[in-house]
DNA sequence: ACGCACTGGATCGTACATTGTTTGTGAGAG
DNA sequence: CTCTCACAAACAATGTACGATCCAGTGCGT
């Protein structure tokens, strides 16, 4: 049971992803999950009460759970009109990914310098397990990756950056799993991947921040370009 | 009236700080302001009916209040338990500054390449400003430092970064509100900004990028400095 | 001293009242 | 006949009040 839990994705310790009451968490991870996955449509109102009839429960924790995700970014307000889905398109995505480059790196660094032999240990089964799967489950692909990351920003000691990475690894996750991987960016991933185990063993800090600046710079582009196509298949 | 609007700092546009409804918005506003400023204690418990009276409304705006707030990382919430005070300490201002650190230089690169002669008349009509009041009233310093900023920051396309970055000033703005500034740090202010705005006109944006990120970590440095200070003299 | 039931209180969910906005209809002007 | 404006009714958001559920701390009994 162990194996089970292994690939399963877990945000880094002490980020509570939701914490509301029992019947609101689960009402605020169902719309937002209805966000994320597209759902619901971008810009499409809100409605207390539809909501409300549609999950069976009463307004209050519904008028809770669309305040929550406005804190979070999710959903819009306009007062005295209610709530409305933020679009989860390119530019939002390409903003989030954009942060990472910026972050990410960062972190690394430290990671890098404070990896013990266990987290490397660690990022090397999982990297057999991302290789073992090689992409044959899109999915399980996405839950080992976002898990090999995860072991190296969970320890930072900052955690406003964690969670801020945390909050928007779980968007990039929802979005990439609608589309498939190019050859090309299956081959990166597994190269880059291995070589920043490489430089974590060697302790080559700048390098490993280097690398994946342009790793995680590659997988913006990657899902951009997806969601560029995409759109244009359905226009035209 | 043009005048007294000059100096007073307001979010980049489209970014909305409130939303709520009128009620809620306010007191959304007060409990953030009192957490922000020091008025409840680090991990004090919001009890809703009591934050009900003291605000004399009923308890469901106060609850929306802090679900907005949750998500926006000012209080923490356990299921049944109810709200705690997030604690504006020095880490969380430690990690703020950093994140900050990381992501304004890469806002500064693309306003250096994007500013036009209005915005840098824009800027060093405030730095005449900044230099005028010589940090004289702190309060209106901070005002206008704010707005010096904001006029880098307010029409980049990432408005993911730049509602990122105005969240956390606003934090910041409000602790360094209840220190003074040390002269030395009065000095770096006026000439880093000074240095900034000629990188901006030659536009050099590496240059400025780099001044920014030491402008920030300077200042977080001096911020946590005076934190650090007033912990020392209340324990000793 | 340790464990268990009880009590006090706060959170969470439901139902209802109020207020503001939107939309549809109709009359009047062009 | 069409367009515009005003008014009114429906609708949804916001605020209030109340009952149910769940925890924490206390005091009793062993």
């Amino acid at each position: 049971m162990a194996e089970m839990s292994d690939f399963k994705a877990m945000p880094p310790v002490g980020i509570d992803p939701i914490g509301a009451s029992s019947e609101g968490a689960s009402l605020y991870e169902r719309i937002r999950e209805d966000i994320i996955e597209g759902r619901l449509a971008a810009n499409e109102r809100l409605v207390v009460t539809d909501l409300a009839r549609r999950h069976g429960t009463s307004t209050n924790p519904v008028r809770e759970a669309l305040q929550l995700l406005r804190g979070e970014g999710f959903v819009t307000f306009v007062a005295n009109r209610g709530a409305r889905v933020r679009p989860i398109d390119q530019d939002f995505v390409r903003d989030i990914y954009e942060i990472g480059v910026l972050i990410e790196p960062a972190l690394t660094r430290w990671f890098v310098n404070m990896a013990t032999s266990e987290d490397i240990a660690e990022l090397e089964r999982l990297q057999g397990l991302i290789e073992e799967n090689n992409f044959a489950d899109t999915f399980r692909h996405s839950e080992l990756d976002t898990a090999f990351h995860t072991v190296m920003y969970q320890r930072h000691y900052n955690r406003h950056a964690a969670e801020l990475w945390w909050k928007h690894r779980e968007v990039l996750r929802a979005v990439s799993r609608r589309f498939n991987f190019t050859l090309a960016r299956r081959a990166a991933i597994i190269r880059e991947h291995r070589e920043l185990i490489a430089l974590i063993k060697a302790g080559e800090a700048d390098k490993a921040a280097e690398l994946i600046s342009r790793h995680v710079e590659g997988s913006g582009r990657h899902v951009l370009e997806q969601m560029r196509a995409r759109n244009a298949a359905r226009a035209g």
